[in-house]
DNA sequence: TATAATATGATTAGCACC
DNA sequence: GGTGCTAATCATATTATA
């Protein structure tokens, strides 16, 4: 289906061809469907808490406006699918095009795949100008293709289809076993090397986080976007007492990476020495599951204690099994005869690397410290990959923090002894906002931090009044939202297309954003 | 009304076994 | 390869409470 050709020049018409915003709205209110036109619909969002993870869901609802439940979800994919394109920088007619070429069912990547395609052999037909730096930046993915025309792509996706054949663009990402990414302090690989491709290398230098365990492809995706890089998948469990598996996409040196000191403790019993006099000999955990934003209910160790409590002395196989399955789940701890507990939000601040009591005062809840810190890097983990940053920046870095949440970066860098000079932020949450300028000011930082609520005020002119009033970035860093990929979420777990999850996007093209202002000031 | 407490599976991957 | 099991997982929606 997809927007006919007339009907997008119709829209353009009214419009004008920048406007992809109003010609957007325009598309989707005239297809058919019975649903408020898309712009009145995001403005909802403004209903949303602070919390980044809380949003009314104003999607899900779509299906009830129809009687034929089939028909709406394509609809509504292929909406989605043109708005995620547009958002990444598409013309509404590229998008239209290709959703119209390449099926309803297609892929967001399969999508993206055919716009480079036709945008290659568009360039090469037309011998096209220079890229105009005047105009508005565009999604710099053609240089990383590295076939020639649509027909290549067409080949190379029947060639995938047919036989299997794994090109290094095709081949899915696996997670390493071990995970240990380009080695961790205890491993540190010392004879890996690495080729960064040409189109990532910095400045500026940038480091993108997100889940390990994604669903299928997104890591694909991630890649593709940010430059071909290969992902480095790394679990925590080797920095510190908890696990917790990410992929870290960066162009940053592997060489000489040194861990933070004092090393934190690796195991439950030495990060929690106190829960060693309770530990039954038939809970062999040594290390913690991920720590994540919510915590198990009072109910649940009622439960277990009373399950325990049947039996005198050691307890029977399948009640151990019970127990030790929801501690595993939930993380929970011995602090008593009998007596499971889930951590304190102070003692996962130990277990992040963040300094005791980042997250407490200032008016924030306990249950908003634990979604925070749920959400946040593992200091001591970012912080190895970064420390390669110390020698080649002794006077200090300007960062650019997107999806800062509670500062895991910052922290790190500043824990490694890194100056930050001039610190640009993008955290939603206030109670985040408040709580990083409140670990600025107590550390007596000398910089300047500028921070900001959203990443859409972060377009072109922002970006370049801010760069050009100190000079560009050396660091771009993020952890863009998870919520739309993590396990837990057992209600939107919808991928890199998902409502929060998306925004990656705007981490690529902010990040792409920076490397053409700062490309353009070189010259 | 705002906050806290509680209940709520699915999607992967690895492994043993056939 | 196919199957069945174990295991892990930066959460959301609803209900209860202050």
């Amino acid at each position: 289906m997809g927007f006919s050709e007339k009907m997008v020049s119709k829209a353009m018409q009214e419009h004008g061809e920048e406007n992809a915003d109003s010609i957007l709205e325009t598309l989707l209110t005239y297809s058919a469907l019975e649903e408020p036109p898309l712009e009145q619909r995001i403005e909802s969002d403004q209903f949303s808490t602070d919390n980044d993870g809380s949003f009314v869901d104003d999607f899900s609802d779509i299906d009830s406006f129809s009687d034929n439940e089939e028909i709406t979800n394509s609809i509504s994919g292929e909406q989605n699918n043109l708005k995620s394109l547009v958002k990444m920088g598409y013309t509404v007619q590229e998008a239209s095009i290709a959703i119209e070429r390449c099926g309803l069912d297609s892929s967001l990547a399969e999508l993206t795949d055919f716009i480079c395609a036709a945008q290659m052999a568009k360039a090469a037909d037309a011998h096209l100008a220079e890229f105009d730096l005047e105009e508005k930046p565009r999604p710099n993915i053609l240089k990383k293709r590295r076939g020639n025309d649509y027909e290549i792509w067409k080949k190379k996706k029947q060639r995938g289809l047919e036989s299997r054949v794994l090109t290094e663009d095709d081949e899915t990402i696996r997670l390493p076993n071990p995970m240990i990414g380009f080695g961790v302090p205890t491993d540190p690989c010392l004879t890996i090397r690495r080729t960064i491709p040409d189109a990532a290398i910095g400045p500026p230098y940038f480091y993108y986080e997100n889940v390990a365990l994604a669903p299928k492809g997104v890591w694909n995706t991630i890649s593709r976007f940010l430059y071909d890089v290969e992902p480095e998948f790394v679990d925590s469990k080797y920095f510190c007492a908890a696990a917790r598996k990410r992929g870290y996409i960066h162009n940053l040196p592997i060489e000489n990476r040194y861990p933070l000191l004092p090393l934190p403790p690796q195991t439950i019993h030495e990060a929690l020495p106190l829960t060693r006099r309770w530990w039954p000999s038939w809970d062999t955990r040594t290390q913690l599951n991920c720590l994540q934003t919510c915590i198990a209910s009072a109910k649940l160790t009622e439960r277990i204690r009373k399950a325990l409590e049947k039996h005198d002395g050691v307890p029977p196989l399948h009640v151990q099994k019970y127990v030790l399955d929801e501690c595993r789940k939930w993380n929970l701890v011995w602090v008593g005869r009998n007596k499971v507990a889930p951590l304190e939000p102070d003692e996962v601040e130990m277990l992040l690397g963040f300094p005791r009591n980042h997250t407490r005062g200032g008016g924030i809840s306990r249950t908003d410290r634990y979604k925070s810190l749920g959400n946040s890097f593992q200091v001591d983990t970012v912080a190895y990959h970064l420390s390669v940053l110390k020698d080649m920046y002794p006077g200090g870095i300007n960062l650019l923090s997107l999806f800062t949440g509670i500062g895991g970066a910052e922290v790190a860098l500043h824990r490694l002894g890194i100056p930050l000079k001039n610190v640009v932020s993008v955290e939603i949450s206030e109670v985040n906002r408040n709580i990083v300028r409140s670990w600025w000011e107590q550390t007596n930082q000398r910089g300047n931090l500028v921070d900001l609520a959203d990443v859409q005020q972060l377009n072109g002119d922002c970006l370049e009044k801010l760069m050009n009033s100190f000079g560009g970035f050396d660091l771009v860093v993020g952890g863009s939202p998870c919520n739309n990929l993590a396990g837990s979420n057992r209600h939107h777990r919808d991928g890199l297309e998902g409502k929060e999850s998306s925004l990656f996007y705007d981490y690529f093209r902010i990040l792409d954003l920076v490397k053409c202002i700062m490309t353009r000031n070189e010259d």
